[in-house]
DNA sequence: ATTTTATATTGCAATATTACGATCTATATA
DNA sequence: TATATAGATCGTAATATTGCAATATAAAAT
């Protein structure tokens, strides 16, 4: 099928899932890093260091911008991209209280 | 393509892509939360409680396995799983040091 | 030895993702 | 106004993911 049975999670699944999965690529993971090193973004930049093609980087950009993780100005002739604070904020959270609620090794394995 | 190019990043970004994309599915984080709760899995527990066939359940089970985030033993009839604590660590340092990176607001957006 | 129980594997259909060339759009500059 | 520049969108090919029925496997109980 391809199609995730999102009806039958509960919200918080979901959503987190979603996040996730913006993340869960090495082209999405450098371009924001790229962005927190230098707290600013052009994508003409991310182009040339990251040997992806153009339209490839601005799919990549569309996507993080879909999940809420970034957003974008307009800047002149190009578009500086940013995170956005809100959805870090609720990404730290919600994976701090996930990663944070394993409570150490069990005995059965 | 579908084909990501890996090559072009580094091991550390492929690493955190591929632990975030096997947490980046609705039920594989309700599996991980029952997981979680319990201190112990059983795969029979989740087809009834999940709403899932035996066979998907069982695919991302093994999809969790692979990516190292649970580990199972075999306990009589059933198979235990549970979480293994070396990756889940990697995933809190990992993630902790990329969410953490993050400085406050910008002034460009 | 047969049957039951629990889980894994296989095969398949539907859909999603990744990547890129080509093209379009909007702003800035000559 | 024409042209250059930055970025988005479209179309498409290749591959990956999701889900399940059917079947296989392996241990336990009868």
């Amino acid at each position: 099928m391809g199609l995730t049975k999102s009806e039958i999670f509960t919200k918080e699944q979901n959503e987190l899932s979603t996040l996730l999965k913006a993340l869960a690529h090495p082209a999405r993971i450098a371009i924001l890093q790229r962005i927190l090193i230098s707290n600013t973004c052009i994508c003409g930049d991310l182009v040339e260091e990251l040997g992806l093609a153009q339209a490839t980087i601005s799919q990549h950009l569309k996507e993080l911008k879909n999940a809420g993780i970034i957003q974008g100005t307009i800047e002149g002739v190009s578009i500086c991209y940013c995170i956005n604070p809100t959805t870090w904020r609720l990404l730290e959270k919600q994976l701090g209280a996930f990663l944070g609620s394993y409570k150490g090794e069990t005995t059965c394995c």
